[in-house]
DNA sequence: TCTGGGGTCCTGCGGCGT
DNA sequence: TCTGACGCCGCAGGACCC
């Protein structure tokens, strides 16, 4: 097999970055993007906003709370999603094989180029000229690397690693780092004294197995040995849609949940029919007062998308439940689309194969 | 500190048919 | 008629990602 070369593109804070365009006198400062609502969370913080330690997925009181000073502004995803699109036809005009991973970032395949670096330099040059957004890029034998070096940079960063050098690099690392390792398996991984990257590396496929299960140990092992095959696929079906809502109060009543769930349902379902998708298995999403979350489902005979049937399952469903602490949370999802082949089994081995080409360019 | 919304995939378990 | 092994399917929860 001939070596493979793979490039990542991250955009340096997306969101901020189109925000600034619309309101350039707050260039240099802290601006958060972030929902207004009393239980919101940060979309993106400026470079500026993040030295006082906001983040994404941070609580915007408490974002409020960190930098009083920051300039908040609300999401328009309708806005991100035009400048990705622009940014997506710059990139496809150049080349064949890119993999959309969100509205900020994607692969290229650059395995076949005579000079793939100097290619994507010009690439980010010209969407820099053509959009004013800036990306970071990483280059490597396989997409784990290319992602972890754009993120090694940022902004603005531009490195080429092959997995040796990468391990290198990265070895006093925490494993988190790694795509795949969230906090959970962080965590566990700590409590069992491995808290680097070489220190993963370090620990047999045998010794994670028992730890972690037979295909998480393996896996881990090869992520720390900064090992990936997984392919550059273009497109994927989606296997399922969903709506959900967090209230500004939880709510008590019954009837006002159902009410809810019919509204839901109904966003849902027009956005199923616009798309061609019918699916069999109904499922509502339940987050008590305290944050526990339950989902229940049902499976139907008959594919659906009519909002009377998904409505009227969600809250048989639910009266089921019949949840015993106040809700500030309820989702309806309709999963198991029909066409396609089964979709059964699964064709990836990888436990984090999962391709992110979801409701992005929906306006 | 008080935790969004929209996704994918994995795991473990129980029911059921063969 | 009963039992056990096996595989499939549906369900529920968990972990992770952007």
């Amino acid at each position: 097999m001939t070596e493979r070369m793979i490039a990542h593109l991250d955009a340096d804070a997306f969101y901020v970055s189109i925000e600034l365009q619309r309101h350039p006198e707050l260039r240099g400062k802290p601006v958060v993007v972030a929902g207004s609502g009393p239980r919101s969370v940060v979309t993106t913080a400026s470079y500026e906003a993040r030295e006082y330690g906001v983040g994404s997925a941070m609580p915007t009181t408490r974002a409020r709370r960190l930098c009083p000073q920051a300039t908040f502004l609300p999401p328009d995803f309708n806005c991100y999603r035009k400048a990705a699109k622009q940014v997506f036809a710059i990139v496809r005009s150049h080349f064949e094989q890119i993999e959309v991973m969100g509205l900020d970032e994607l692969y290229i395949d650059l395995s076949e180029m005579v000079s793939p670096r100097a290619a994507v330099r010009r690439l980010v040059n010209e969407i820099a000229e053509r959009t004013g957004l800036s990306y970071s890029v990483g280059i490597g034998p396989n997409k784990l690397v290319a992602k972890v070096a754009s993120d090694a940079e940022k902004p603005k960063g531009f490195v080429a690693l092959t997995s040796e050098q990468a391990r290198q690099r990265f070895a006093q690392s925490t494993p988190r780092l790694l795509p795949g390792i969230g906090p959970k398996t962080s965590a566990k991984l700590s409590r069992i004294g491995i808290d680097t990257i070489a220190a993963l590396a370090a620990t047999s496929p045998e010794a994670l197995s028992e730890q972690f299960g037979e295909r998480l140990g393996p896996y881990l092992h090869r992520r720390a040995h900064f090992q990936d095959d997984s392919p550059i696929s273009e497109e994927r079906e989606a296997v399922s849609e969903s709506r959900e809502r967090t209230f500004s109060q939880d709510i008590v009543e019954l009837e006002a949940m159902y009410e809810q769930l019919a509204k839901l349902s109904e966003r849902l379902c027009s956005s199923l029919q616009a798309r061609g998708h019918r699916g069999r298995t109904i499922s509502i999403k339940v987050r008590l007062s305290n944050f526990t979350t339950v989902t229940r489902a049902r499976t139907l005979e008959k594919f659906v998308n009519d909002s009377t049937t998904v409505t009227t399952v969600a809250c048989e469903l639910l009266r089921a439940y019949a949840p015993a602490k106040p809700v500030r949370l309820l989702g309806v999802r309709v999963a198991g689309f029909e066409q396609g082949g089964q979709a059964q089994q699964s064709t990836q081995p990888e436990p984090t194969k999962k391709l992110q080409q979801r409701l992005l360019f929906d306006d």
